[in-house]
DNA sequence: TTTTAGCACTCTCAGGGCAAGAGTGCTAAA
DNA sequence: TTTAGCACTCTTGCCCTGAGAGTGCTAAAA
């Protein structure tokens, strides 16, 4: 553990290297943080601090910068904790009045206002339906031979499917069906669904083999799809070209390329972001190359104490972290409070 | 009118241009281009193509560069036509071949399609629902107090709401109010759908008097919304960047943020567009002066002759035009037929 | 033993000067 | 009407230089 001055070193470094960008030297420490030392003794202990890892020289006679583990230890102990500004709660509040009329538009508003205030690219990786239910299943007649097939889940989210609708079907026919998988599956989630309990609607109707098949296959494509490949919303990605580290055209590519492969992204988010607190994943602390220079904080949020979803931001390495770790969490907190009120 | 000289040198130095994106001197053209003429002749040729506006000059001694004006006449007269490349065929075919579920993936994949083809940002506004009717609405109890309000549209785009249930509503009374708005709407255009009609349907139905107001706002609302605002789709950012245009990070800023900014383009689109045939808006052609120097092909896709939608690609006004025609033209005609196996 | 002042050294960066290169417009000859 | 020749202009890359910022080391001070 590195004693108290060192330290202060380092917490005024990062705090000045996050502000301007600039690599800081000893002497502008010493001016401006009143530690009450000489350069030279900071001199020194800077030394110290590139010998242990925490802080890195773009070429010899440039100030220091910090590495990832000097962010990783500034994460841990010495970033300072914050309130959020006047503007910034009323900012998020709005989030909660504004009458949504789906999930997504929510999470879609959610994203909006994360990138608006941090600056940053929001991500939000949503609604992860792994313990979702089947709640509810309806097949719709729309014309003669063609039909809608919609599937609700305990979240409320819906889907829906149009389907073909054999020429010798009633609409009676249709709600028989409809009430026959409503019955037998419905509050079932995904791998509760077996063979044996779709057999056994098939015997059951035997009858509508043929449209049941269909039907069957189409709903467990639905759960798996949704329990496969969450969505991925990202907004605000012009924004981030404003930092002075995408001044580089080539960097600034790889970002925008990035952020269209949404594979990757929720591979990075998945495994690497606990939902229950906010993580924080710093550069190369993430596997791909990819995310080399970019860290990405995220949280989670909830709706009955279930984890439906995790929102985040990605960004430059240099980042203010203790604001948005204290946006992510309110934004967090309010989404889940609007999700809950419309549900 | 251009004789035939001028435009010959004309369309050689788009040419160029368009390949190169470094302005073209005489000399240069001469040599690439067989003329047959000398490169002090082609300089005067070229000294009266600046005057008349179809050329400019960055500064004096370099090459020139075609002027927005010239692009509007190369697009107009001097154009090659050009056929589809084995590869481009066999790439768009794969649009009508992946099953798509819904409207919405197939238009995504379409517009993927066209921005791996061309480089360039994909845009389209996708369903038009100006001439669309009401197909189908259903009500769904999910729960006690808790519905579904389903709405169909002719073209099979479909969105649902949440509706809170009245206490004392059984299923059978959200089955008669399902009917009732169907007898009653179905078929019908947000325009035919007066007062009137809905007074009627409130007086048949006179003890389900709130819900029902409620549920024909929430309609009304729904068939305005599709209608004022399309939503826009666009692909393929990261690409753009590529281009020697974006070199300078302020103006790849500049465009990413116009590409977030969906109401504008959706008026660009709009006021610029006629959906029946490939059209181009060059640079300052567009009254905004965030497309300055940007330039959009757009053509619109079909179902049954009727339009559903724009497609189309936006990217510097160097752009391979010829190309991007030629592409555009094959995906609309592809994506309308989809879209029409889907339905 | 720790801290600090002093100093030589290193590296970047902006600015000036210079030569090469590309392209033009004009003039006069073909 | 076309073309060769030529003087002129402007950009671009390159080298050089001096200023500035910051370092590490040494030796003196606390």
């Amino acid at each position: 553990m590195l004693d108290e001055r060192k330290m202060k070193i380092l917490s005024a470094i990062i705090d000045d290297y996050i502000a301007t960008a600039e690599p800081i030297g000893s002497r502008t420490i010493a001016r401006k943080y009143h530690i009450g030392i000489s350069p030279a003794t900071i001199r020194n202990e800077m030394a110290d601090l590139e010998e242990l890892g925490y802080l890195s020289q773009p070429h010899t006679s440039a100030g220091r910068i910090p590495s990832n583990k000097g962010y990783r230890f500034y994460v841990d102990f010495l970033m300072p904790a914050r309130k959020l500004e006047e503007y910034e709660q009323s900012f998020i509040k709005r989030l909660l009045k504004k009458r949504a009329k789906e999930l997504e538009d929510l999470i879609e508003e959610a994203g909006k206002v994360i990138s608006k205030l941090t600056s940053y690219t929001a991500i939000i990786l949503g609604p992860q339906l792994e313990s979702s239910r089947l709640k509810h299943v309806q097949i719709i007649r729309l014309e003669e031979k063609k039909g809608l097939m919609i599937i609700v889940t305990s979240y409320c989210t819906v889907t829906h499917h149009i389907i073909e609708i054999p020429q010798n079907l009633t609409d009676s026919d249709l709600q028989r069906i409809s009430n026959a998988l409503n019955s037998n599956l419905s509050g079932k989630a995904l791998e509760e669904i077996t063979p044996e309990i779709m057999n056994s609607i098939k015997d059951d109707m035997i009858e509508y083999d043929s449209v049941l098949n269909v039907l069957l296959d189409l709903l467990m494509e639905n759960l798996d799809d949704t329990k496969e490949s969450n969505k991925v919303y990202s907004t605000g990605s012009s924004k981030m070209l404003e930092f002075p580290e995408f001044r580089d055209v080539e960097r600034a590519r790889n970002f925008l390329a990035l952020m269209e492969q949404h594979d990757l992204i929720t591979k990075a988010l998945k495994n690497y972001c606990k939902p229950n607190s906010i993580t924080v994943t710093i550069g190369n602390e993430n596997p791909w190359n990819e995310f080399q220079d970019l860290s990405i904080v995220t949280t989670g949020f909830f709706v009955e104490n279930k984890n439906l979803g995790i929102c985040g931001i990605i960004g430059p390495t240099r980042m203010e972290y203790s604001r948005v770790f204290s946006i992510l969490e309110k934004v967090s907190d309010y989404l889940s409070k609007a999700i809950a009120s419309l549900l």
